[in-house]
DNA sequence: TTTATGGCTGTCA
DNA sequence: ATGACAGCCATAA
C-alpha cells in the first residue's frame, strides 16, 4: 500500500484536534511533516467533502483569524461553529490562541 | 506534460 | 500594532 499523501496527513492532523479548542495551518503543516508550508492544510480542508466529519472549521491562520476564502459567508459560518464549541472572539475577530490553540502533545496541565 | 491557483507564513518598514 | 511583499509546494485542469 502507498505511502499516505499530503491531505491524508493533514486530515489525520485535523481529525485530531480536540472540540472547543483551534489550531493554526502552520501548526498542522508542521505536525503533518509538511515542512511548515501551511498552505496545503488549507487547500486540503478546501477539498473536503461538503458532508464531511473533519472540523476543518478548527483551523485558523496564524494570525489567530478565520482565513477568508472565496466566499465571505464562509467566515460567518466557521465563526458560528468556533462559538457554538465554545471558543471566543475578541472585538477583532480573533481567537486568543494563548487560550484556545490546541497543544499537541501530553500538554502542559492548565490549572 | 505544463500552467495557474490557492482558507498561509515570516520578515521588513 | 498593522500593512505590504515574496516564497514554497501540492492539487486540479
Amino acid at each position: 500500500m502507498p505511502p499516505p499523501s499530503t491531505y491524508d496527513m493533514i486530515y489525520a492532523i485535523v481529525k485530531h484536534i480536540p472540540r472547543g479548542r483551534v489550531a493554526t495551518y502552520g501548526q498542522i503543516a508542521n505536525l503533518a511533516n509538511l515542512g511548515g508550508h501551511a498552505r496545503q492544510v488549507g487547500y486540503a480542508l478546501n477539498a473536503l467533502s461538503a458532508n464531511t466529519r473533519m472540523p476543518w472549521h478548527r483551523v485558523i491562520n496564524a494570525k489567530g483569524e478565520i482565513s477568508i476564502r472565496k466566499d465571505p459567508q464562509c467566515e460567518h459560518r466557521q465563526r458560528r461553529l468556533l462559538e457554538q464549541e465554545g471558543v471566543v472572539f475578541d472585538e477583532r475577530s480573533r481567537i486568543t490562541l494563548a487560550r484556545f490553540g490546541w497543544k499537541p502533545r501530553r500538554g502542559p496541565r492548565r490549572s
